[in-house]
DNA sequence: GCCAACGTTGGC
DNA sequence: GCCAACGTTGGC
């Protein structure tokens, strides 16, 4: 099992939205960075992944699980580009902010704080743990 | 194939 | 609204 970490602006598709489409989840459309491109690749279905709001909110706020792997992405023009769907697990009893993880001597080397502007990325266990546990979830 | 210019993303 | 980081484009 991997973990990652995705990343959406809450005024495009936000945690509520992917609440809302269910169990059976939303395609991740619109990755158009080949680096995120890789990651979607290696997702496999059951992966867990962090769901975090860029630009307003800057939090962690929700666990979504794969449960499609990836496959071309019916919204690319133009490209091989892909997409995976995901579904909503739970969301975090205490969303986890961006200054939080700065701030944290076991969390300020993610990606997300060295890699900002990577829209999809990996976790690594004990990250995910970590991140768990200020969230309020079991991991 | 290199590198400068430009566009986009995202934090502040 | 600004700026830093970084990917992409295009001239050479």
């Amino acid at each position: 099992m991997a973990y990652w970490l995705v990343k959406s602006e809450p005024d495009v598709f936000g945690w509520d939205a992917q609440v809302k489409s269910g169990k059976r989840g939303e395609p991740w459309t619109g990755v158009r960075n080949h680096a995120a491109k890789l990651n979607l690749l290696a997702m496999k279905k059951g992966d867990k992944a962090f769901f975090y709001h860029s630009n307003v909110g800057k939090e962690i706020v929700g666990i979504v699980e794969v449960v499609k792997e990836a496959y071309p992405d019916p919204t690319a023009e133009s490209g091989p580009w892909v997409c995976v769907d995901i579904a909503a697990a739970e969301p975090l009893k205490t969303p986890v902010t961006l200054e939080a993880v700065k701030v944290d001597a076991k969390l300020k080397e993610m990606a997300l704080v060295k890699l900002s502007r990577l829209s999809v990325q990996p976790v690594t266990d004990s990250e995910w743990k970590h991140i768990c546990k200020l969230g309020g979830v079991k991991a």
